[in-house]
DNA sequence: GATTATACATACATCCATGAATGTATAATC
DNA sequence: GATTATACATTCATGGATGTATGTATAATC
């Protein structure tokens, strides 16, 4: 075939892409096969091996599409307000992403359950920690930041208390992608986060006493 | 070769079991060849063919080793003493579990971080969501008995409250075993599991107020 | 002590995925 | 409007993994 224009081509780049979601969601990364990729795609392997170095490229570029925009939307807004209505805004409104765009949720899916993170893979599982870590150094400095501002002593340090809002946010996340037990996600993630809140000693707003 | 004492038998199945660890841990479930494997155990593929049907079955009774006696220890003391304090004593037996027995946390790696979860690998997922279903059921009931017995009323129902506590040592587990940032996972554990109870209302022993 | 089932090792056939090489028609560029 | 780089499709060569079939020496069994 002929040599398309530039508007067609990342057309067919995005194409590649999201078949690529489909079929590592179907198969998983391991077992999905770059052929396959490229028939769901309405193209060949030709295509595939022009956009991208390979099937660890691809990967790589398919997170990218979801948690780039994820993660500089998290980077957003810094210093207004009560340090601790972000942190229960951020989780909420990951959750509530994860929720409402099928799009992002099957990527998560992908990278939580349809992926092996072995060193073949070039990086993925650096890039998650690195992510990881970054979450876990803004919740312990606006955790601190409020403990400060309520002028209360933590039960434990900043950073594990931290490191425990990290672990409920994403275990819930993992629970509720996994399926085995329908829940609401936003509703349930809500409440479990003000109860370790609370259980942390912080008084949250809207709380009655 | 020849054929080989019963004892030799289970001796070289072991082996194999243990090759399985180490390979799958290596390179992923995926990745990893039944001839890898084998030769790993000082053994052949015909070996694995013998003892196992395939990947499938070996990865299960990979599994069932390490699984098996630890979902049976959980099924131990039932109705003794107070339900809060055994549901606390039960998630730290399992974190204590994972940091003392590196054979156990290595399995739970694989688990985690080195299989995909796709339709071929036949039930390893369903058997996944039922042991979580199993240890959820058993959350929720001590959490509504502890509930009973403090005679207070929670903030969220049993069983969400319940999946918040479950979310919360999942979450801790797979952060601590990914070792990004290493911590004290028996300690973090307790503090926050704790802080997490104290803020759905309990009041729990060794507590000052 | 002859027979039989066992516990593997070896050999074989098949399939499929990958990566690179090559072809090619056409947008861009000048 | 000739040239060139582009955006793929097609073909080829290779390797590696799987499953099965077969061989075989020896524990068990009687």
């Amino acid at each position: 075939m002929a040599r398309r224009t530039k508007a067609e081509a990342d057309a067919t780049r995005q194409a590649l892409l999201d078949a690529a979601e489909d079929v590592f969601h179907e198969k998983g990364v391991g077992r999905a096969s770059l052929a396959e990729i490229a028939q769901a795609a309405g193209a060949t392997r030709g295509a595939i091996y022009w956009h991208f170095k390979d099937k660890v490229d691809l990967f790589n570029a398919m997170m990218d599409r979801v948690t780039l925009p994820l993660e500089a939307a998290c980077r957003g807004p810094d210093a207004d307000g009560d340090p601790l209505a972000r942190v229960q805004g951020t989780i909420q409104s990951l959750l509530a992403t994860a929720v409402e765009d099928a799009h992002t949720r099957r990527v998560f899916e992908i990278a939580m359950y349809r992926v092996e993170y072995v060193a073949e893979l070039g990086g993925v599982r650096e890039r998650h920690e690195a992510s990881l870590k970054r979450f876990h150094a803004r919740l312990t400095k606006d955790l601190a930041l409020a403990a400060r501002e309520q002028s209360l002593a933590l039960p434990m340090a900043d950073a594990d208390a931290a490191l425990g809002l990290q672990a409920l946010f994403d275990g819930l996340l993992q629970t509720w992608i996994l399926g085995g037990t329908p829940f609401d996600l936003q509703r349930v993630g809500a409440d479990a986060v003000a109860a370790y809140l609370r259980g942390l000693g912080y008084r949250l707003q809207g709380d009655m006493r």
